[in-house]
DNA sequence: CTGTTAACCTGAGTGC
DNA sequence: TGCACTCAGGTTAACA
């Protein structure tokens, strides 16, 4: 469910409700996550303040006030919810951390393909985090960044964007995308993408997450904020789920394929 | 090394 | 109503 303007939406419904509060109770109901929550997860949680919560690609980072931090991965149907203490237990409502302020934070995840990971002080790096590639919307990601990495390459430029060591935060819906508004298809070899196209795609590539972002994410089943609220990008899509549609700009039937094992939608008239 | 595929898991939707 | 099947916003381990 969750690419980068998604988790910036739950980031930013979450802050303001966590900021300053301690950790006063942990309940795991279920470990079973991507990576089993470890058994200590909970002695090491409880007691500590959160002084931050960041994010790096689609990981959330909370910061605890001794140095240690808390990520959390959404996986494919990863919700992450502020919620009054006496909230009801739900399915799948695998963790929660119960704040000093009346509320809980709760992970709630069908598919389990999420992650709740300690990250400790002592560890500088962490294996989930050091190799991924740059934000999108901060300056080390360019048009000349994408092409300088993707010399040589045989996979297709849509593979390529959403590989988290290249750029981090395009997945399925916003690769698509933004490929559209580069008028690039994604099956091209990444390595044949021209310099000018790969300029075109950066920018593509930023003015989609940033837009998603303003929208609240993009909600097509199980998306909501920490509030539990929708995104409104799904209303902005131009190629995504849009097969045998006409394409919004010139009318031409969006055609579909599978690349990599995922659904990939664009216009044979717009994109070359 | 690069590139492709299967796997992890549950639930929703479709067609018979 | 039930069953079999397909598909889903992510990521990685195992292959060729």
């Amino acid at each position: 469910m969750p690419e980068l303007p998604e988790v910036e939406t739950v980031r930013r419904g979450v802050e303001p409700h966590v900021l300053g509060r301690c950790i006063v109770a942990v309940t795991v109901r279920d470990a079973r996550l991507r990576w089993p929550v470890p058994t200590d997860f909970a002695a090491f949680a409880r007691g500590q303040r959160i002084d931050a919560v960041s994010r790096r690609g689609k990981y959330l980072i909370f910061a605890l006030n001794g140095g240690d931090r808390i990520i959390v991965h959404l996986g494919m149907t990863g919700r992450v919810l502020v919620l009054d203490a006496d909230h009801p237990v739900v399915k799948h409502d695998h963790l929660d951390l119960q704040l000093d302020n009346g509320r809980l934070l709760r992970y709630h995840d069908p598919r389990r393909f999420g992650a709740v990971l300690p990250w400790p002080k002592a560890e500088a790096g962490h294996v989930l985090i050091d190799a991924l590639g740059p934000e999108p919307l901060s300056d080390a990601f360019s048009g000349d960044y994408l092409y300088r990495r993707s010399r040589n390459k045989k996979a297709a430029v849509k593979t390529f964007v959403m590989d988290g060591q290249i750029v981090v935060g395009a997945g399925n819906i916003y690769a698509a995308e933004s490929l559209f508004h580069a008028g690039i298809r994604p099956t091209r070899a990444a390595g044949r993408v021209t310099r000018a196209e790969y300029a075109r795609l950066a920018d593509a590539i930023r003015a989609v997450l940033a837009e998603a972002i303003t929208q609240g994410g993009t909600t097509l089943r199980d998306f909501a904020g920490a509030d539990g609220a929708s995104g409104y990008f799904q209303q902005d899509l131009y190629v995504y789920g849009r097969e045998g549609q006409p394409c919004r700009v010139c009318g031409t039937a969006i055609k579909g394929i599978r690349l990599g094992n995922r659904a990939s939608c664009w216009c044979p008239g717009c994109q070359r």
